[in-house]
DNA sequence: TCAAAAGTGTTTGCAATACACCCATGC
DNA sequence: GCATGGGTGTATTGCAAACACTTTTGA
């Protein structure tokens, strides 16, 4: 986060992302170790200051291209945080966006101001600086409420999966269990998912159907009234 | 939004405030009507530039207030609105905050840059300059979803209101109908609702029992794990 | 043959829906 | 009396929850 180009730069505005991630049936987040002052070595949210040439949301793409190599995924802006102390050099205020990543589609990179990128389990997070685990907090209550009426969780599993996945990946989120066969009849029941000419391999039990979902069906149901809701 | 104050303000940071309101079983908006240029006299959201002294939420209560006169209403943050565009003099980054008023509360005062005030109903907007109706749709759009999970629709009512109101907030807002002793039932059976010794007096029809929000119910049952939900 | 997950069927009870109906008040 | 909204009662239906059960695969 070094002003290396002041001509460039909105001085006091800057961007965060909160990246989420899913395995081993458990909410990941991806951090960079930062490799500048303040709070140099310490793991915290992939940011950087907005240019007066890009809107906020291509900032934000770019910042998280740079600093972490994940392009291309669903991002959505969580909102502004502005405290007046929230940054200790000087008054900084940082939009917020979060992203969901499937898993192997990121490639880990660290940018220039990051010796490192990792993943941290929610439950597990490090000392974050600044107010960046209020910011994660908040973005897990938005993503909490998103996944209720929005079909947004395909975007942490990949293309194709087994219906069990996309049951974890609900329970990882609400942190509840859900009834297997009533979990089951309920997402079919929607036409969301296409089930697909292949199946799980080298499972140490019954292969599972794998399914992917059909966004174009989603839409058009969508048009007509229809409202996901889990 | 003329800038007499460089040292004071954040240059290309502003907020921008969405008021809701509710009368005649309509939804409201309030206006003000730009008394600088650009787009002097058109009616559009009522905003200024932050300063580098204040966070974002009291930039946003102060504006509230100096613009319109209203004060101490409910107020959440929509997010930031950042197109390169947007504003035509200079590259602006707006963050939007909508508040819910209720009836009576507000005393329209119009503040240094706005000759006048007007509440509209939503389907009858004027023209509105720069983004501003993109940000009342989307004010509009978020409104819906939290009053699905959230008991926020009092701040639109007055203190004391007869259950049929509540009926008509929640069918402007969805711009449905709902069934009368449905809806009431469901309500009741929430326990948030606190009957007065005071009912309604000259309407021309029996007169209705008044209720009140009783927002420590509420926060009480929310710990015990409560979910709101219409 | 056993463990583990895939997948189906069925019963039960609650809650949303759709009404029909009576009550109070002002004009 | 009548229009208008206040307020209650009830039959029906749909669906979510609970759980018992069969199937398939690798080791």
């Amino acid at each position: 986060m070094k002003i290396t180009d002041t001509e460039n730069i909105i001085e006091p505005l800057s961007v965060d992302c909160v990246i989420f991630g899913f395995e081993d049936a458990r909410i990941k987040v991806l951090l960079i170790k930062r490799s500048i002052e303040p709070e140099f070595g310490v793991w915290a949210l992939p940011g950087g200051f907005i240019r007066y040439s890009e809107n906020i949301e291509a900032a934000s793409s770019r910042v998280l291209k740079e600093r972490t190599g994940v392009a291309n995924v669903y991002m959505e802006q969580l909102g502004a945080f502005g405290e007046l102390d929230r940054f200790p050099l000087k008054r900084v205020i940082t939009i917020v966006y979060y992203a969901l990543v499937k898993p192997g589609k990121y490639k880990l990179n660290a940018g220039p101001d990051a010796s490192d990128a990792r993943w941290f389990n929610l439950s597990e997070l490090p000392y974050l600086p600044f107010d960046h685990e209020k910011i994660i907090l908040a973005s897990l209550a938005r993503l909490r409420r998103q996944f209720k009426y929005k079909p947004i969780g395909f975007n942490l599993l990949p293309d194709k999966f087994p219906l069990l996945k996309l049951q974890e990946l609900y329970q990882a989120i609400y942190g509840i269990e859900f009834d297997k066969p009533n979990f089951r009849r309920k997402i079919m029941k929607m036409n969301l998912l296409v089930p697909l000419d292949e199946k799980q391999k080298g499972v140490p039990h019954r292969s599972a159907q794998l399914y992917k979902f059909d966004k174009n069906r989603y839409d058009a149901l969508t048009e007509t009234g229809f409202i996901f809701e889990i």
